[in-house]
DNA sequence: CGGCAAATTGAAGTATTTCAACGTCGGTGG
DNA sequence: CCACCGACGTTGAAATACTTCAATTTGCCG
């Protein structure tokens, strides 16, 4: 791997950060902490190449990764991020059939396949802990399903910020509570955040002006937003369509309750 | 559960079909015909509703399964289709956040949660099994991603076909092979494929009728097309960006043998 | 054969793509 | 310090695609 190795001080504070762990027995913390070693990442490196032999399993600890498919003809095609908690990798030679890419800044805990397995083997409780954590990104995988789904750009677009909002707050200085809304950082550019939305960079920007002149939030800087009104952001995003996911469900509840 | 219960006569005939389990050990298989009970179902009737207790984790042995968000206001979201293979439900108090129907008549292989788990927690191989049947999911709902997210409504229905060709070839008689093309069922109605889409019946019609005049297929039946230029269809679909999934890759590859 | 649901077609209005031009920001080198 | 460059974002205008609504056709079932 190509990145910075950070040597860990000691045993127990390389898991820091993974609250997903946090409900571990101390035995099962300690020999994970044993096992895995700490990567920093710099906006724009490469993690994890699909195709190559890849003997790391690896949990984000902070930053934003995007996951990717390289077309043939080098143009790279953004399918997902990857954010705080979420694992990647061949786990028990399943299937990684997308680059890993740094976005921002990142620290990766990375464990080497062999022993991690033989760990999740011997461990129920972990094993059940990385079963929940599929499920969960399946779940958030169907999610984005239902927002691409949506007919109209503004709808996939503020279905995305609401996605920021949700899952990705409280990580990584993406969102900070102002007394007038929520400043969002968008940590792709518009080429990108267009191929993840189905759509161009110019159909993109023009949304997002839409939703500016609707009142729905205010544009920054380009990839800084100040939302104003998370509520008409959501009925924008098809209220309708966002309710039959429990995640957004949980956020729109929110929302009118503030409201 | 509200469907026929078939008795199963004994031991080791209630998992034929789910060749997934092919690779377990006797002991294993013994405790899971053991503990599973076949259900049938007929086109249209509820599997599994969310947000109710669901205590039975499913695995479709043969037919097809909508995955489905109801909305609010009763209509129907269709998120995804569930086949051969496909496991459904609530593992280690997952999230099953969608209900499921059947599309089609349908064999499932059902088996109580508690137990379940319990045989999983003790059982490494099968508990390995599950873990890459989920990856497996993971990954083709990020194939999905990239299907959807096509600009055009062609590009979008071309690889659906192509999803169709490929991974639920050989199932329940979806696809024949006829000497001038492939003959393709499709599962569900134009409403549903819109929605699956992100588009409208309407377009859905209008789409097929172009690939039609294109010459990549002919529409036997409204709910049955014959496939006479897969390479044409894959083209349309976006090639490029297809040949980043693995899954699509292959069929690709074994289309362009055959020509 | 009638009746119903699903699919198709047409036509008008809207949204998006495309192509081209212009701005803006940050860095580099004179 | 400022001019210039390049990458990225924005804007405009014409062509294209999609949605919408309404009307018609098709296929199926009683």
């Amino acid at each position: 791997m190509v990145s910075t190795h950070i040597a860990g001080r000691d045993n127990a504070d390389r898991l820091v950060g993974l609250h997903q762990f946090a409900a571990l027995s101390r035995e099962a913390l300690t020999e994970l902490n044993a096992l895995c070693r700490i990567h920093r990442y710099e906006p724009g490196q490469t993690v994890a190449v699909d195709g190559e032999h890849n003997d790391y399993i690896g949990f984000v600890k902070s930053g934003f990764l995007r996951m990717q498919k390289t077309l043939s003809d080098g143009r790279q095609h953004i399918v997902g991020l990857l954010v705080d908690g979420d694992m990647f990798g061949q786990v028990f030679s399943g299937p990684l059939h997308f680059d890993i890419e740094s976005a921002t800044e990142a620290h990766i805990c990375a464990f080497k396949r062999v022993p991690f397995e033989a760990l999740l083997e011997r461990t129920p409780e972990l094993e059940r802990l990385v079963m929940l954590n599929l499920l969960n990104e399946l779940d958030r995988a169907r999610d984005w399903m239902l927002i691409l789904s949506g007919q109209k750009v503004s709808c996939r677009l503020a279905g995305f910020l609401l996605v920021m909002c949700s899952r990705f707050a409280d990580i990584d200085h993406v969102l900070t509570k102002g007394r007038d809304g929520l400043d969002v950082k968008i940590p792709i550019n518009r080429t990108d955040l267009a191929h993840l939305l189905g759509t161009r960079t110019e159909s993109i920007s023009r949304a997002f002006h839409a939703l500016q002149e609707a009142g729905d939030l205010r544009i920054l800087k380009p990839n800084l937003v100040r939302i104003l009104d998370l509520e008409a952001l959501a009925s924008h995003a098809g209220e309708e369509e966002l309710l039959a996911s429990p995640n957004l469900r949980d956020l729109v509840r929110v929302i009118k309750r503030r409201a």
